[in-house]
RNA sequence: GACCCCGUAGCUCAGCAGGAUAGAGCACAGGAUUCCUAAUCCUGGGGUCACGCGUUCGAAUCGCGUCGGGGUCACCA
């Protein structure tokens, strides 16, 4: 960045943009321009202390359209009083054709009052960016491997693996849109014992597709959804399976039933409009020779590895604790409370054995940087996935485990019982039925994922304003319903795409409230992915939609504020723009959620 | 016994990498449709941010501790 100041305090062209120019986000465009006005102060500040202070709207919008700490951020280690830091700024800023003030208050913030023309650039900027308006290279195309759902295939899904598959769902599209290079991942358990027991009970359910009565023993798949897999068995072979060897037919039946699974619960997120690019089996990582060897081996090259004894879990020990020696992994050397036993009494391997070595495959793939979606029941599983992932890394990777807790299902403020016993199971199918992918997932996404939630069926069918979903539709079919009516009324006034517009009849305090708004959405986004967090996304539709919903309004007392003028073509023309730049951002949001954006609604 | 998450208005929850008088929806009270879908909007009352101590110019936010709610706790997956 040159110097910007010169000695008759004219402006460098570089530093402030002419008015055509592309605007996507005005806070970090101000973050860069405050940025140099300090660097050209105190030519030897720390690029590091440059990079800390934040430009963002002040709570209170009385105080104006931007606000920054830098002054206060500075100040101290420079040995400076932030209220003067923060004057120079201001009188820095007198300069700045977009800002129309700058003040300081309080202990040290700097207020800035911007220009209207900065705002119709954001307007023109939405109309030419269109659904890149938000988009960004904060990922700077680093490789990021989002793991998530990874449910059982040993049925149907259950409601309880929706929560995570929307999270981790919808973070995958806010990552991707923010410049990470995403891999949607999948990882099968398709290795541990009850997959044995899946097959045996699809065994039993193929001979009763050959005409047998059969019994169901406790502890294996009741469900009806392997009774299809029976027969499918039955017309492919017969009753020639009787007769294979107990070793091959298992191993036919598990392949068949297993296939049959995974079909149903891709069938399952495919109805929540969930598509995963890698489905990764846990079984390959098995075998002689194969990863989990290899990684096992490679940990006790490096010494991670040793055999000793564990102490019992206090206070609860469990009644069969056998006290032995095993095969341990140095997980307290990385942060966990414990080492972690990797082979089982019975001489295979763990589950978290077999989940170091996909976590190095995952490294050796090429991901440095990896994001798992689980339960609220595997909470107690986080440090041990770190450790796993900082010793098989040598510390080059990362990986953030997000939680998701529990989601009570419940119908009129009820908690709506599940029991498996009496077969009251609530699958994923059952949810999308009942209120919609839509509600569904915007739902679920409207709460922080590391709180437990309600998920009232009665409040996710309303349409009102109790439902957030409808609400934020709602908005966007009202901005389709104007322009419909707009070509039809005034098809003159109305824009079309690529139109240059005149935007600097948008004067009034309530279009400029509604423009500053929309300003926002890149710097929601990008918070949004750097934090993991896609509930800001829906929080910020939300707002946005409000925002609308409350412009709209005023044109019913206020003539002035209605959207289409049919004496003003210019005003016309650029409000109508400016609602299709509203209609712009809602639909990238609502995208992003993977929530459909009606013209109308039904 | 240990670990993880949560504790903000009567209810359900936001509060973004500490910042200026803590926000929204519901509920409650009142108001706005000869006017672009009132499926909406506007106004109002309501909070020791569980509690205590600490760090700081400044804490709902960071640290420690206590209490309360939820989840988990060799070899299951």
């Amino acid at each position: 960045m040159p110097a910007c100041l010169t000695g008759s305090g004219l402006w460098d062209r570089a530093t402030f943009p002419r008015p055509h120019e592309m605007i996507m986000d005005v806070f970090a465009l101000f973050h860069d321009r405050i940025g140099s006005a300090l660097k050209s102060m105190f030519p030897d500040i720390a690029d590091e202390l440059l990079a800390r202070f934040v430009v963002e709207p002040p709570r209170d919008a009385a105080h104006g359209d931007l606000s920054t700490n830098a002054a206060m951020i500075v100040a101290k280690p420079l040995g400076k009083n932030p209220r003067e830091v923060a004057q120079a700024l201001a009188e820095y800023f007198k300069a700045d054709p977009d800002v129309a003030s700058a003040e300081p208050a309080g202990p040290g913030f700097l207020n800035f009052r911007l220009n209207a023309p900065i705002w119709h650039q954001v307007l023109a900027s939405v109309q030419a960016l269109g659904p890149d308006f938000g988009k960004s290279d904060i990922g700077k195309g680093e490789r990021v491997n989002v793991e998530y759902v990874s449910a059982n295939p040993t049925g149907p899904m259950h409601v309880g693996h929706t929560r995570g598959a929307v999270f981790g769902d919808a973070l995958a599209s806010l990552m991707a849109y923010s410049g990470y290079d995403v891999t949607r991942e999948y990882y099968i358990n398709d290795a541990g014992s009850q997959i044995d027991t899946l097959a045996g009970s699809t065994f039993l359910r193929y001979r009763e597709a050959l005409g047998e009565t059969i019994e169901i023993p406790s502890g294996f798949y009741p469900g009806d959804y392997l009774i299809p897999v029976g027969e499918a068995l039955k017309a492919e072979f017969g009753d020639k399976l009787l007769t294979v060897p107990e070793a091959e037919r298992t191993a036919i039946v598990k392949e068949r039933v297993l296939a049959a699974m995974m079909d149903l619960i891709r069938a399952d997120l495919a109805q929540l409009n969930i598509h995963h690019d890698v489905f990764f089996s846990e079984r390959q990582l098995h075998g002689k020779g194969g990863d989990i060897d290899l990684t096992l081996g490679w940990l006790r090259e490096q010494g991670m590895i040793y055999e000793g004894r564990l102490e019992p879990p206090k206070g609860k020990t469990p009644d069969e604790w056998e006290d032995r020696e095993q095969t341990l992994f140095r997980a307290t050397d990385y942060g966990d409370d414990v080492d972690r036993p990797l082979v089982k009494s019975n001489g295979s391997y763990t589950y978290f054995a077999a989940d170091i070595a996909y976590h190095r495959n995952k490294y050796l793939r090429g991901f440095k940087h990896m994001v798992n979606v689980l339960g609220a029941d595997h909470s107690g599983y986080v440090k041990r996935l770190e450790a796993a992932v900082k010793a098989v890394s040598k510390g080059e990777a990362d990986i953030d485990v997000r939680i998701c807790q529990l989601v009570r299902l419940m119908k009129n403020g009820e908690p709506f019982k599940m029991s498996k016993r009496s077969g009251d199971l609530v699958t994923v199918a059952d949810v999308v039925e009942e209120v919609g992918s839509d509600a569904t997932r915007f739902m679920l996404l409207y709460r922080r994922n590391d709180a437990s939630m309600d998920f009232d069926f009665a409040i996710v069918k309303e349409q009102t304003r109790d439902n957030p979903v409808f609400y934020v539709q709602y908005a966007h079919a009202r901005t389709a319903s104007l322009f419909r009516k707009a070509t039809d009324e005034v098809p003159a006034m109305t824009p079309v795409a690529g139109e240059s517009v005149d935007f600097s009849t948008l004067s009034s305090s309530a279009d400029l409230e509604l423009i500053r708004t929309l300003a926002q959405w890149p710097r929601i986004v990008a918070s949004a992915a750097l934090a993991h967090e896609p509930h800001r996304v829906a929080f910020y539709l939300h707002e946005l939609a409000s925002a609308f919903h409350g412009f709209w309004a005023k044109g019913n007392t206020d003539v002035a504020l209605r959207f289409i003028n049919a004496e003003d073509s210019t005003l016309t023309k650029a409000r109508l723009a400016m609602v299709a730049a509203v209609r712009q951002v809602l639909n990238n949001g609502l995208t992003l959620l993977g929530v459909s954006a009606p013209d109308e609604l039904s």
